[in-house]
DNA sequence: CTATGAACCTGACAGC
DNA sequence: TGCTGTCAGGTTCATA
């Protein structure tokens, strides 16, 4: 689910809240949640404690904390995961998976996760800071050192339609279906044209219209549909209501008026205006 | 390399 | 009330 803006908020929260902190304590409530650490864990807690995050860092919807020991701990909360800062007295909630407890006694950080898709990791990192899980992620678009000239070529060399381009964390990251489809209907490119057959200034106009849509939903808040995302204090965006594709199928377009349609794509959905977004002629994937 | 589909989970909702 | 089927912001792996 959450996407870059969503992860950012988080990690805001967690720059804010939890960086400078010494680890106490950790409790794993659902081995599942710290599958990604191998060792298991009671090895997860033991790196963990006495430790102290030195910051709160993001790429594309991954997470980490740099730890005072070399090593960092390794956020991604999947579908349904979230981070959140609670006094201890606040009873557990349905889904907690993991708690970490601090030594100045105050707010515990709490891993709460009902699909478990997410989880929690302690690992090494590559010489410029980044753990290895997150190595093979690219940049993602609000990053100062994304590189537009570079990211044009690849997706033009993609022998793929754009959206699955725009999806694969390989080539950008943070771009999931939501902000997908958002940057899609913007630009007005149709998800399944094939990302070969894009001029370079589509591909920036598409660059320009992901950018303009993350920050503009990163300053509402992220998108929140329920109470599934939310920052570290339980707080939904409310990015939702700015949506002009994603979600609005039945609606009519906020540029043309003609009635947004969802298809089936890549075993979830798509949604754009037959209108504004027509299937290419002869710019299709197989072209 | 690309393309599908399935798997991993839980819960909400629609329809019968 | 309860059953069934569908759907959900993601990632990864197996199979063509």
């Amino acid at each position: 689910m959450p996407e870059l803006p969503e992860v950012e908020v988080v990690r805001r929260g967690l720059q804010n809240w939890v960086v400078g902190r010494r680890i106490a304590g950790v409790d794993v409530a659902h081995p599942r949640a710290v599958r990604r650490h191998l060792a298991g864990p009671s090895d997860f807690a033991a790196r963990l404690v006495g430790t102290t995050a030195r910051s709160a860092e993001r790429r594309g919807k991954y997470l980490w904390l740099p730890l005072d020991s070399g090593a960092a701990l390794v956020a991604h909360l999947g579908m349904s995961g979230q981070l959140l800062v609670q006094p201890s007295d606040t009873p557990d909630e349905v889904h907690l998976r993991a708690r970490l407890t601090f030594a100045d006694g105050g707010r515990e950080l709490r891993f709460v996760d009902q699909r478990t898709f997410g989880g929690l990791a302690v690992e090494e990192t590559d010489p410029a800071g980044v753990p290895l899980s997150v190595v093979h992620i690219a940049r993602d678009p609000l990053d100062p050192a994304f590189d537009d000239d570079a990211f044009v070529a690849a997706l033009r060399g993609r022998r793929t339609g754009v959206k699955r381009a725009l999806l694969d964390q390989a080539l950008v990251s943070g771009i999931g279906n939501i902000y997908a489809d958002e940057s899609l209907w913007r630009a007005k490119v149709h998800y399944d044209r094939a990302a070969a057959s894009l001029r370079a200034s589509d591909v920036r106009r598409l660059l320009g219209a992901a950018r303009a849509v993350m920050t503009e939903a990163l300053a509402q808040g992220g998108t929140s549909f329920d109470a599934l995302y939310v920052n570290v204090n339980g707080e939904s965006g409310y990015f939702d209501r700015s949506l002009d594709a994603y979600g609005q199928a039945g609606e009519p377009c906020n540029r043309c008026g003609a009635l947004i349609v969802r298809e089936p794509f890549m075993n979830r959905s798509s949604f754009r205006c037959p209108r504004c977004q027509p299937p290419a002629r002869h710019g299709g994937r197989r072209a």
